[in-house]
DNA sequence: ATGTTTCGTTAATACGTATTAGAACCTTGA
DNA sequence: TCAAGGTTCTAATACGTATTAACGAAACAT
């Protein structure tokens, strides 16, 4: 029994107080008020009636009802497995959800998300509370680590979400970004530039975004006759002063980081730039793979903005909530997957290498 | 007859499955999962049965069935009668839908935002459309124009929802700023300062929050012996030009803008002033009434930021998510409401007059 | 006069869970 | 042996809408 009847407050009507108003069955006021072809087909008197009885009553039909009966409910869910939601400007992964939000709006979709399940089920290490997105028609995932489990039950389930990021495991659609090409591009500009010894700068875990960026790099590099042997360096973040120091004496003349929702790779490495009072470009190139358009940092020791490549994530946004339209419609068939380019960006912290004075 | 199971796909298991598998009825299923008292009080036996069968099923209740039931679904809703919704950072009311995320996934409730039906119901003009919130628990509502007939309608219901920004209707329940004090304050520094001609410049709409500002900027005026019979001016942006030269024959030396979501008022005066060839403050002060921390725009003639005072939008957020999370559990009586004191700003366009040199 | 259509409407049921009254069975005490 | 009381569970129903099979009446054809 609902506060409001207790109270005694006059209830809210539903379809069976305008079927005894107008003296039909509630199937036929459902029929009319749907506008089915069925309800269309019924005498216009009994439908002017009905009419007349809702609008008299202000009736509007409850959304969860509507829902349990098996249609849809014009819900999206959004789930991220990141530690915060990108609510927050700072927050590196913010344009996807202003993509989202704004594609979601456009379509007549409302959106749930989820995030104070995901941080429930983060407290409570708990891989099945996913499974609560099922409140919505469909879902949109994101976030650098993602239980298996969980995503794999939804999939067999026939559940339709779309990933933002690329997957490796077969039957997950997804939007992604073209790290390997891009990354791939960074490369064989700064040899183009003159640089020979080139580090990439990685994060310690495994992630499919890092993976393509490692690809693109080592890719980049053997285009350009580049000996990709000590190219890739992986960091949790520490210690990074050392590094430094041996690359230099390496010879080292260009060093290209990844960002990522943590930020701790391109972090770690500012910090040590800093404290190692080096200039940018001057006495280091540094390229940035994969900063957002409109959160792109400053780089250290000079401050000028990081060349590297943009992710599109306000795209990538959009185009989830497309392809979670398109799935929840039916369009079945193969999973869909698309890949969008990354924009090139020129910085100032990427320059020709000095010339060596040794 | 859902997708998944047209398509032979296994469905998710229900409390009925589970019924089946441990040999017992779906009344008691639900009365175990639920850890009612009764449910508590079964065969210690059959609990462990129930439970095992849940977990080895993967159960995981239906929100929507829940919720149709008669319980809470850990959902609340968002509505705004912007017309565009605050995700993007550039939008004034952006930092409330921050504090309001930040808060309801600390208190781990999932967010809907209804912002494809808001869009939707404008498109339409059809203002019953916002009972679409009922979806949720409870729901949180603002923008500076709101029909107040659906609201009416919803208050009748005893549906749980908290209204952002102050609201003259009885009833309503509502966290607000305190847009009086905070202006009279403005003013009455203004007057301090040595400024005798002031103008307060006001969106030429009715909304509470503008009425505010005024009430406070008259009593501001009137403490500081100021004559407050030529203060108030409306505009709807436009003729700024025109309204700006007569204040200058006038001797005026301060204005007072307010900032809304459309920022008519603000962004007219604020090209106007420019286009006279003023810089604030030499030629004349401005302060801003409420713009929002972080969000504060750079002022004309001169690129200072405003003076004036700041909304908390924040705390508003997260105040009014606390608050109807205290209406959902049921803490009734007075209808709660709040307003949060605004923090006053200095900024680099408000100084004391030049001396007059007629 | 008897079958056949067509029209307008409804009864019945599904959706998945929550809740309450009470059934079935067992134990205990006289 | 029977009543009283306790324990453990279930039948029934509610929540509000969607959908489908089918029914009575009327019109039409044979």
């Amino acid at each position: 029994m609902t506060e409001a009847r207790r109270a005694g407050v006059r209830r809210r009507p539903r379809q069976s107080d305008i079927a005894r108003m107008a003296g039909v069955s509630q199937a036929t006021v459902s029929l009319i008020l749907r506008g089915t072809p069925a309800g269309m087909a019924l005498a216009r008197e009994t439908r002017q009636r009905v009419l007349r009885a809702a609008e008299d009553l202000g009736y509007v039909p409850d959304p969860v009802a509507t829902r349990l009966a098996s249609a849809s409910n014009a819900m999206l869910g959004l789930y991220t497995f990141s530690t915060t939601f990108p609510t927050d400007v700072a927050h590196s992964y913010y344009p996807i959800l202003v993509g989202v939000e704004e594609e979601a709006a456009a379509q007549g979709q409302d959106l749930i998300l989820f995030t104070g399940s995901a941080r429930a089920a983060a407290r409570a290490d708990d891989p099945a509370a996913v499974r609560r997105v099922r409140a919505a028609d469909g879902c949109l995932f994101f976030g650098r680590h993602v239980p298996d489990e969980p995503i794999r039950r939804l999939v067999e389930d026939g559940f339709p979400f779309v990933y933002i990021g690329r997957r490796d495991e077969p039957g997950i659609p997804y939007v992604g970004a073209d790290y390997v090409s891009a990354s791939a591009q960074v490369v064989a500009r700064l040899a183009a530039l003159g640089h020979r010894e080139i580090r990439y700068l990685r994060e310690h875990d495994q992630a499919p975004a890092s993976a393509d960026r490692e690809e693109g790099v080592v890719r980049g590099a053997r285009t350009s006759g580049i000996d990709p042997s000590r190219l890739v360096v992986r960091t949790d973040g520490s210690d990074l002063d050392d590094l430094l120091r041996r690359w230099l004496e390496e010879g080292v003349t260009a060093v290209v980081v990844e960002q990522t929702d943590t930020g701790a790779a391109l972090d770690g490495l500012g910090a040590a730039v800093d404290r190692a009072g080096l200039r940018c470009p001057r006495d280091l190139s540094l390229a940035l793979l994969g900063a957002s358009t409109g959160t792109r940092g400053h780089a250290p020791g000079g401050g000028a903005a990081y060349g590297g490549f943009d992710v599109p994530m306000r795209a990538m946004g959009r185009d989830a909530v497309r392809l979670l339209l398109e799935l929840i419609a039916g369009a079945h068939g193969e999973p869909p997957r698309r890949l969008l380019p990354c924009e090139p960006v020129e910085g100032g912290t990427v320059a020709a290498p000095r010339t060596r004075d040794t």
